[in-house]
DNA sequence: TGTACATCAGTGAACGCGCGTTCACTGATGTAC
DNA sequence: TGTACATCAGTGAACGCGCGTTCACTGATGTAC
């Protein structure tokens, strides 16, 4: 009975029941910790409670094993990016939902320039997306290196954006995140069609430089109020420049 | 004679001369094809013509070996950066030397808006300057994917980023040279002072993050007139949202 | 100018380690009759 | 409802490899007298 609960124990059946999804959880353990290089085949079975070879049955090398991992941690940052998009729609109050569509995204904001436009609301709503994608990104950087490395200097990985073992909870993947919020800028007309195409690629480069600076580069010191601050600089550099 | 030229062949005499140079040198070819996971520390030893345990007289361990790897190659991202500000320097005509220094980058730059504005040239200089840097940065993540990776991604590196070692030939570490250029826009009058503080990791974060997709993430199939293009198009950004 | 000696950059051999991967196998499961 | 059998997820043992690192050593260099 105990031993059902406990994976790394010793099983009390001869299969195990479902060994490649233990075996990606045991790699995302592992790439929590040590990022991409520390995803270890053996290691994986181990903690699987199995035999090395038993790996092969669901996975052709280790680095098959290892693009497994960098999928399902790529899931979890599409989950902490629409978990960042949904809180700052919340900012903005419960009739604002904007991660619901942009169609219903049409409640005034208090805030905004032109009160009583509904375009001016769309806009507030637009940015707000975006930037909750940008401090969501940076979030999963921050609380989840060793995953957030995995997600995304794999190579080979990003290729298919919209591969849906990608997704997160939502189906949605880290990409198409991104990319909804752009349509966003788009309807709301804050966005030029002209710039439209690609435009998540300067707006990913500039998130995802500061993610990597942040995690492994020259401000590793910094304190998290001190990214939360430079994120936020960085996002208004990104809304200036889109 | 001819033992003397070619490092990897056996030596004359029983000194190595500079083996910590040649343990470097080494280290850096096995970057350059690997990134910082490929160097070894006993394939240096072999390339230099040495045992083993030789390293241990010049680098407490590995990883001293890696970090002094590091260093050498943000020295030639810096060349290569220097290279392409003084390219950007060059275009604007032979007068308009902005690499040796704002003071006489005076010269009137035929294509500013307002041609006989001091203030204007200064401006376009400094722009030129910004651009070069961004230029040489992506040029050198493209040139070379594995010194770019094992300049900025080797932790605990760029901490102290006016470390001479990591200094080009002209005596500057990229973080310096990039520095310089945000100097320049303050001189010109085009950065508000309030926005000069961490400027650098703004610009940074950008172009660091598009050198890091092109290389690992989704953007790797990009041709290299595409990713001229998205240079191009991503420091628009950056100057339009500084 | 020549000899004695300290220094220290290199040698040679070996270590333990953990990795990925392959082999022939065994035993639980589910289906056909 | 019971038995025969194919399937295939796991076992157990072993492989070759290259790594980083340590040991006691040797031989070239440069300095003191």
């Amino acid at each position: 009975m105990s031993a059902d609960a406990s994976p790394p124990a010793v099983r009390a059946t001869y299969r195990h029941g479902d060994l490649r999804e233990a075996l990606v959880a045991a790699g995302l353990q592992m790439a929590e910790a040590g990022g991409p290089a520390a995803v270890v085949l053996r290691e994986a079975t181990r903690r699987a409670g199995v035999t090395p070879n038993a790996a092969y049955r669901h996975f052709a090398d280790r680095d098959a094993l290892l693009r497994a991992v960098a999928d399902a941690a790529q899931g979890l940052a599409a989950d902490r990016m629409e978990q960042a998009v949904a809180a700052a729609a919340r900012v903005a109050g419960p009739a604002a939902d904007v991660v619901a569509g942009p169609t219903i995204g049409l409640a005034k904001d208090p805030a905004a320039d032109t009160a009583f436009d509904p375009a001016a609301g769309l806009a507030a709503d637009a940015r707000r997306m975006l930037r909750g994608v940008g401090t969501g990104y940076i979030a999963f950087a921050r609380e989840q290196p060793g995953l957030f490395r995995t997600a995304f200097s794999v190579p080979d990985h990003l290729a298919n954006s919209a591969d849906p073992v990608k997704a997160g909870a939502l189906g949605r993947t880290p990409f198409q995140i991104l990319g909804a919020a752009l349509d966003a800028w788009a309807a709301a007309g804050i966005l030029p069609p002209e710039r439209r195409a690609n435009a998540e690629l300067y707006a990913w480069s500039a998130v995802h430089g500061l993610g990597m600076l942040v995690i492994d580069g020259p401000l590793r010191g910094l304190s998290a109020d001190m990214v939360t601050a430079a994120t936020s600089r960085l996002l208004d550099m990104v809304e200036r420049g889109l």
